[in-house]
RNA sequence: GGAGAGGUGGCUGAGUGGCUGAAAGCGCUCCCCUGCUAAGGGAGUUUAUUUGGAAACAAGUAACGAGGGUUCGAAUCCCUCCCUCUCCGCCA
């Protein structure tokens, strides 16, 4: 959510950013305003007719107090109108405010000025690449691998869960536990906070980071606790902080988090989905960081070279894409995504995705910090993938791979995973 | 799940209808005094929002777990929900 004060001074840049971002109607920022000069003064209207009934009341309790009864009772009866007048207005600022509130949730974040313009990710610019992709023929694709060892249960995951929910066993097992270590070791290396997060939040969480009411259909529902499976780490651990004022001493706050994620990815089918390329489950390491705003552009630097560091040292040709305004998404104002290569498919597969939203986060979970003696500022929130699991197994399975398919194992894996072989 | 107790400012903790946005203590900030690794004195110290102001700031409004109700007036009374603690039950 952006600021309504932001969006009074910068009517036409918030304007501008919601064309940029692929929106085909952006009047709503001129509906918001409107309807802010109207909560403003009903809201100042309501609020001196409070006052004045305030006065009447101690007027009341002072007349009470010296037993002139008489003279309090005519008071009292004055006060009957503005009791109800408040009441009256009450309700259209709550109502207005209401209002107010739905459209500014409407209004996506403004794209940073580094971001380049473009309607879909054709327009991505490829803004680094590491490694050479790999081109040889007899490279399988990952699910001919599994399945030609069984170490992914595609079919029981379907008759224990469904779709999208497979078993991984033996050697898979072990190495994306083996990934899940050494992706928080690293992290630990950098100084992020290791956290374990609830894998479930309740309906104020998936708003403070903007999953609702945005992107409610991709989140699973627990109805009768009315919780959400977490699509990402992202949610709880951005929402640990949410409703405080933190210290500015203690910014830049840096999680690691490991979770499972589950998403409900309505509508998607095809070669997207194949194997392990798209599930309703999968593993991720999660970075977040909480930090002043006028750093936050350099902590999404070195918050994306530490995701890429991870691929280098898995020795995974990739390419680092800076998104552009209409691929990037409504909360992000920055964002890149890193894709591995993937022998097997001959395709880029995302594996992270690196975001600033300003504090775009941090307004709706009034996470504020203290600056210098008195005032409050939102801070910055963001967050990055280090890494997502699935595909970086498929990718190791395919990279990793010998002629008679045999598959090596990464040699900074091998602490973890105590052979030279999976 | 059953029974009971309770949720007040950074913390401890008072407050059962008006003079309480909130005593007192601790902590913190600033100033003064003091020649010594201490003590004393004074002032300040929640957040959001509206109006005015370039700003400092001033005035108003709201908030004592959340929401609703009673009342001229609610931290204080009533209802619903959430959470914490104690005992019982169940359990990794």
């Amino acid at each position: 959510m952006l600021d309504i004060n932001f969006i009074r001074d910068n009517q036409e840049q918030v304007e501008n950013g919601m064309l940029a971002k692929g929106e085909k109607e952006n009047s709503i920022v001129a509906d918001v305003l409107a309807k802010d000069e109207e909560w403003r003064a009903i809201v100042h209207k309501a609020d001196n007719i409070r006052s004045e009934s305030n006065a009447k009341a101690k007027k009341i309790g002072a007349l009470m107090g010296q037993g002139k009864k008489e003279e309090a009772q005519t008071i009292i009866a004055e006060t009957s109108s503005l009791k109800e007048e408040i009441k009256n207005l009450d309700e259209q600022v709550k109502a207005i405010q209401e209002e107010r509130e739905n459209l500014l949730y409407k209004i996506p974040n403004v794209p940073h000025s580094s971001v380049p313009v473009g309607s879909n990710e054709s327009d991505n610019k490829v803004f680094s690449t590491w490694g050479e992709p790999n081109i040889e023929v007899w490279r399988k694709p990952h699910w001919e691998i599994v399945e030609r060892y069984g170490w992914v249960d595609f079919e029981r995951g379907v008759k224990v869960t469904g779709a999208g929910f497979p078993f991984y066993i033996g050697p898979v097992a072990q190495l994306q536990r083996a990934l899940i270590n050494y992706f928080i070791n690293e992290a630990g290396k950098a100084g992020y906070t290791e956290l374990q997060a609830p894998y479930f939040v309740n309906e104020a969480s998936a708003r403070g980071t903007g999953q609702i009411p945005d992107k409610e259909d991709m989140m699973y529902v627990v109805p009768r606790d009315e919780f959400f499976a977490i699509p990402t780490a992202e949610v709880p651990v951005t929402n640990f902080h949410r409703d405080e004022i933190v210290a500015e001493q203690d910014l830049p706050i840096k999680y690691v988090c490991y979770t499972p994620c589950w998403r409900r990815e309505a509508g998607s089918y095809g070669k997207d989905v194949r194997g392990l390329n798209r599930l309703h489950q999968f593993d991720k390491v999660e970075l977040v960081k909480i930090v002043k705003p006028e750093t936050s552009y350099d902590e999404l630097e070195s918050l994306r070279e530490h995701a890429e560091k991870l691929l280098q040292a898995l020795k995974l040709p990739y390419r680092t894409l800076l998104m552009c305004t209409g691929d990037m998404g409504f909360t992000q104002s920055k964002k890149y995504d890193l894709e591995v290569w993937s022998p097997g498919q001959q395709r880029w597969l995302e594996v992270s995705s690196c975001s600033n939203f300003e504090s775009f986060q941090a307004r709706r979970m009034q996470l504020r910090y203290r600056k210098e003696e008195k005032n409050t500022e939102m801070v910055h929130t963001l967050n990055g993938s280090a890494l997502a699991l699935p595909r970086v197994v498929s990718a190791i399975l395919e990279a990793y791979q010998e002629e008679n398919v045999k598959i090596r194992v990464p040699e900074v894996l091998k602490p973890f995973i105590g052979r030279d072989y999976l």
